[in-house]
This record gives C-alpha cells, sequence and structure tokens, in this order.
DNA sequence: GTTTCATATTCCTATTTGGGAATATAGTTT
DNA sequence: AAACTATATTCCCAAATAGGAATATGAAAC
C-alpha cells in the first residue's frame, strides 16, 4: 500500500521540519543544518531516506546538494502533503522553522551560490 | 511532537484498515478477524496499539471487546483522519474491505450480541 | 465449579529504525 | 596535485516494531 510507505516519511520529527521547509522552496542541506539546528549526518540520513520513497528530488549545484519536493506526487502524497501544511501552520515548532528560514534567506542567497533559499 | 505519535500510528496497512473500518462505526475484535481476515493476535496487537495512543477506545460487552474512534481527536488527528478518509475512497484494499463489512453486517447483527455493526 | 468463548499478553525472533563517530566521495579552489 | 568544502556512506549500537505460537484472563454458559 503506497499509503504507508508515506506514512512512514512522516513518522519523524526531523523529516517532518524538513518537509515544512521544502513546502517554501528547495534548500540544501547546510541550511537545513542551520535551520534545523540537527548535525550534518542526521540532516543528510533523512533526506535519503526521503529520496528513497519519492518524496523528494535532489539536484547537484557544485558542492551543494539541492532538494526539492518531488515534482510528481501521487493525489496521496498531495493529500497528505496538504494535511501537514494544515497541521504545521498551529504548530510553534515548525512556525520557529519557518521563521528562521526567512530570517536567513538574505544571508543563505549572498553567501552560498546553490541558489536554494 | 504529537503529529509523530499520530503518523506513528498510521504506518502499518493493518492499523489503517482498521480505522477506516472503525470510521463506519464501532466493531469488535472478532468482526475486524473476520472483515479483514487476519489472525486475532494480529488485530488485538494493533488495535492494542492504536489504544494506547489514544486513537481508538473499547468497552467491554460480555464477551466482546468493541472499538471505537475516540471521541475526543485533536485538531491534528481529525484532520488526518478526513485525508485518510479521503485516500481510502480510491483504494481497492479500503473499498473491499468496506464491502465485506457491509455484506455481513446482518450476519454479525443476528450472531454476536456485542451491538456493533 | 468446570467448560467455553472472545480477547489480551507473554515470549521469541527477525527486521527496521534513529543516531553518532569516523571516513569516503566528488566537486572546487589554490 | 594538494587542500578545502559540502555532502554521503559506513560501521557501530540501542531501541522499536511486526509477527506468530503458546498461554493467560475474564466473563458467560452449563
Amino acid at each position: 500500500m503506497e499509503l504507508v510507505r508515506i506514512y512512514e516519511c512522516l513518522c519523524d520529527a526531523t523529516r517532518l521540519r524538513i518537509l515544512n521547509l521544502l513546502a517554501q522552496g528547495p534548500l540544501c542541506v547546510c541550511h537545513f543544518q542551520e535551520v534545523l539546528g540537527e548535525p550534518q549526518v542526521k540532516i543528510s540520513k533523512h533526506l535519503g531516506y526521503l529520496r528513497a520513497r519519492g518524496l523528494v528530488a535532489v539536484e547537484r549545484t557544485g558542492n551543494w546538494m539541492v532538494y526539492e519536493l518531488s515534482a510528481r506526487r501521487s493525489r496521496e502524497l498531495e493529500a497528505n502533503l496538504a494535511c501537514l501544511q494544515d497541521c504545521a501552520r498551529e504548530s510553534p515548532v515548525f512556525r520557529r522553522d519557518l521563521a528562521r528560514l526567512r530570517k536567513r534567506a538574505k544571508e543563505f542567497a549572498a553567501s552560498s551560490p546553490c541558489g536554494c533559499a
């Protein structure tokens, strides 16, 4: 059942926070690190997990790996991402992450030429 | 994060099928067994899992344990159950389960006095 | 009180998971 | 080519999970 695969992706806090950020647009690994305040290996592994299950896609830009939500989403994935967005809107953790993302968006754009944020 | 707890409940096929049936109303363990065609221990354990996390509630009626969706649901749970319903509507597995449930509803009502179905 | 019935629990095993330390890789810069 | 950067992977461990066989529980029937 494809639904199960989707829910497996959603049942970890770090992955939820990653998906929440990605809803705003593509982002590279080091910026996830900064915004979420989590070690590189953790971020990288969770992104790998999401990628292996087709929720996100990657593109290399120089040294940076820029991740984005997969372009081709099943109806089920679309519905669940929308639901997550809905829930995230009211949750302190997710709001805080988005606030940090916006706060640093300019620094990000200036410092790294990876084109994300 | 409460959301993670919810998604953990949703990332198993048997539990999804259980929740899909419960959306139609309360049901006792042996009827889950029949409709889902799964062994007693499996059903019972997954119901225990859902119960421990507050998604379902139980009430004893004679020998039967009748499960139902928890009456007090957070906004997040409500949203995700609705989303699941939405996805289930288009999935063969879930539709088949519901068909079987309806087909046997009368037998159930006649055979066991547990008041479910 | 013993049997029966519906359900829960225990015990076991195999698999998956999350996390971190250390290391590898692949581009970029010098 | 050597050094550096951003990221991925490997190796380890502890914990959670799913499943089934066997057994326990608790209410009902006899």
